[in-house]
Order: C-alpha cells, then sequence, then structure tokens
DNA sequence: GTTGCATTTAATCTTTTAATTATAAAATTC
DNA sequence: GAATTTTATAATTAAAAGATTAAATGCAAC
C-alpha cells in the first residue's frame, strides 16, 4: 500500500531537517504535533517534509484515532547503500586501485563501469 | 588533502546529474569539455555541478597543460556511509525490531504524547 | 606579441523548494 | 448536536537551485 517510492531518496535525505525527522521516528511513532515540538518551524511545515518522507516511502502513516502517528520505514535507503557499494572500492582499496589505474587505465575503465543494478524484488 | 567541505554532501549527491558525474569520473580522468559531451546541458552548467561537487570534496582537480581534469575522490562518501550504518539494523533486523517494537510500543508512546501534553497545558 | 582553445566568472532568468498564515475537514469528548 | 483537538489543504511569499548567454581569464602554439 505504501512504500511506493514516488519522490527520489537521494532528494528526501538532502535535507537536514527530514534527516532529523527520520533519526526521530527511528523507534517512535508520533504524531504531527508532538513532532513539530522538536523542530522551529510550524506544524504544516513539518507536515510537508513528513509528506516527502513518505512519498519516498521513508515513513509509515497509520491513524489511531483522530492522529495519524508516523514511523521510520528504512527498507528504501536500501538503494542508497546499492549505490554507496559501488564506490566504496575507491576507498578501501585505494591503494591497489591506484596502481591498477597506473597501470591500464583504459581497460580498467570498463571493468569497473559495468554495473550489475540488482532489480528489487516486487514488493506488492 | 584540501577539499574540505564547503557544501553538504547530501545535498553534492541529491541532484542526479550530480550523481551520474561521479559516475563518470569513478575511473576516468577527463576534462569538462569532454564531460559536458555526455550530458544534454552547456559546459558551463556542468562546470557549476563540477564545483559543487569539488567543494563537497567528491571530485578533486589536476591541471595539465590548459585543461583541468577532473577525478573522482570517494573519500568523503564515508561520511553517508557511517549515517546510513545508523540505519541499517532497521532493515536487517526487522522481525526482531518490529517484535521488540511491538512489546513496548503501548508504554513508550504514552509515555511520551501524555509528558508532551502535560507540558503544553502547563504552558498556557 | 597575437591567435585559438579550454575553462571560469558574471549577470540574468526560470523553476523549485521551504516556510508562513489562514481555513477546512475529520474524529473524539462533552 | 456543539466544542475541542488533530491534521490536511490553499494561497502566498521568500529564498535557493539549475540553467543560459555573454564576457573574461589562462595557456599553449605560432
Amino acid at each position: 500500500m505504501s512504500s511506493q517510492p514516488k519522490h527520489d531518496i537521494f532528494q528526501a535525505i538532502a535535507d537536514p531537517t527530514r534527516r532529523q525527522l527520520l533519526r526521530l521516528l527511528a523507534d517512535k511513532e508520533l504524531p504531527v504535533t508532538v513532532i513539530s515540538k522538536h523542530f522551529p518551524m510550524s506544524r504544516t511545515a513539518v507536515s510537508k517534509h513528513l509528506r516527502i518522507l513518505s512519498e519516498a516511502g521513508l515513513v509509515g502513516e497509520q491513524k489511531v484515532g483522530r492522529e495519524k502517528r508516523y514511523r521510520l520505514q528504512a527498507e528504501p535507503l536500501i538503494e542508497l547503500k546499492q549505490w554507496l557499494s559501488f564506490y566504496e572500492r575507491f576507498w578501501e582499496n585505494k591503494i591497489s586501485m591506484l596502481k591498477h589505474f597506473v597501470e591500464n587505465e583504459e581497460t580498467a575503465d570498463r571493468k569497473l563501469v559495468t554495473s550489475d543494478r540488482n532489480k528489487r524484488e516486487s514488493e506488492e
């Protein structure tokens, strides 16, 4: 039902306020009124940030009575991890990479550029 | 060395064009004229994106004759990895987390909400 | 020196984003 | 049903981002 990335993950986490929101909602389930007390902005502004996070699938909503509680949904961050995994070798094996790079610059390109982007399994 | 993050990493990688740039410069060292051929925008626009990446410390510059070659510098992405590592347990141990969550949901939640509500009432 | 190429900077424009206040809608409590 | 609380929506404003064209800087070759 939820967690369908209409919004870009990278863009969703680009904003520091939204990162704080994720942090706050990591282990708690809170309504907007409570959340907005932690931030120096209006409820509406917080609500909009939550909407963006929601559209990115990073937070889930649950209606409890007349309040709507938000909670972290970390799964979409896997995409970020996958993206990042490509670059890990560049700092982990930096010395060997550099050596390899100097040795055969041209051919090394192809091998590294080939990316196997795992298609994610169909979530509902 | 150099490359002190004037720009935010999260913001730097938020733009899809800049992510493509990183990808392109991962294993190659290229000048702007060559780079901009891969993108449907002007050299100036590409140059600006490169500047932002440079200020975030994600690309390095090297002058070769009259051209300036750009190359990936992946080290600042470690910050991203660290940020991400906090959230990994939320999808890796999802089942156990969920269990933990359900167990303490009522008490933890109520405590927060009520304390907040009391605080507000006493404020007025 | 001058010419030619690569790149950056400056000024400008358009679009997006973030925030506000005010109003409306939904649900609980009396 | 009326009042209160929680949240969402609308209209608006201000700031930031992305891109463009045109002018300027830097270097190498002549």
